[in-house]
DNA sequence: GACGATACGGAACGCCCGCCCCGGTTAGCA
DNA sequence: TGCTAACCGGGGCGGGCGTTCCGTATCGTC
């Protein structure tokens, strides 16, 4: 891993290509031309490819960048001093993201290469800090794993997704979390 | 609308790749090409779009025979004794299916035309049947609608299918299912 | 200011897949 | 059994998209 240093202007279009890939994933999947997005980055095909060995490779570039934006949001709210508000908001965020963020639930999928593996773990992390203190703290119920929350929150990535609907998403919230309250008794 | 009949083998093939189409899609989702369906139907492409305009008008009519599946299980269900357990009775066979139907969200999803927006009155009807008891039975929370209600079902199916694990399956059905109950109070 | 290395752009390639067409076959009927 | 209309099969066309290639432009250095 030699970590070569790039030319100036090759590295200016580096980002350019991942910030427009970031926005044509989010708005249309991964579906979206990849000549589209290097022309939105005011770049050519070959020049994406100079950069990123492959449209997936890109992909996975632009998840890992948002799988680890929201394990940090996870990672500070984790230390909040309501640990139950504190899931209860993150789940809120991750609603809200997926209204702009059609490619995130595939981003959760991705099966893929080391850097998403890595990403995935950062998540379980913060989320298992996250959820271990709402469990503690009596806010969340104890028959629920990480992986179960990460399903949830696939899930509810998906359902928000093709219903973006304001009232609906709250509704679907509050069930959400009032699912994972504990019960009493 | 004439009806025209049938000649005796092509409706044997129409049915062929009915029944081709719904494992294929069931199986790989839309992406599965339309060739492979033929094959599988022991029939050529020319064939399938003889009975089915487009490929999409094929997975439409999958899909509506799905929805329509599931709707006459809801409205079987609205009539037991116990509209509560009816009720999560009915979401547990969602999930089920889930499993075994990788193209039922998008089913949810399509916008289309007539037959689909027939099968989506349906199924609403017959979910607003079941949710309406179960509320009136005091065994479901009286602030989701059934348009909520469907968008859950939309992302226990997705969250079901990327996660196939039959535990969690379980534990995330006892989240909305807890979740769907009324508050005490 | 000139030279080599590096990066760029976009035309072109090949593949996949949805869709159409036509020569051959089969069903239904008298 | 023979005739006609309906139907079948699969080869082939066309467009879209991921990927590659190479002549040209730009950067960084001496």
């Amino acid at each position: 891993m030699a970590e070569r240093v790039l030319r100036a202007d090759a590295r200016r279009n580096r980002e350019r290509v991942l910030e427009a890939a970031r926005r044509a994933f989010a708005e249309q999947g991964y579906a979206v031309p990849l000549d589209e997005i290097a022309a939105a980055a005011g770049v050519g095909p070959g020049t994406v490819y100079r950069h990123f060995p492959t449209k997936e490779a890109l992909f996975e570039a632009v998840s890992v960048a948002n799988v680890q934006d929201l394990a940090a949001d996870a990672r500070s709210r984790a230390e909040a001093a309501d640990p139950g508000l504190a899931l209860d908001g993150f789940l809120d965020r991750v609603a809200e993201q997926a209204l702009a963020k059609r490619d995130l639930p595939d981003a959760f999928a991705g099966a893929g290469a080391d850097a998403m593996a890595a990403a995935r773990d950062e998540m379980r992390d913060a989320l298992a800090a996250l959820l271990g203190k709402a469990q503690e703290a009596g806010a969340a119920r104890r028959d629920v794993s990480v992986t179960d929350l990460i399903a949830l929150l696939k899930g509810l990535l998906y359902a928000v997704r093709t219903d973006p609907d304001p009232d609906i998403r709250h509704r679907l919230l509050a069930v959400v979390r009032d699912g994972l309250r504990p019960k009493e008794g």
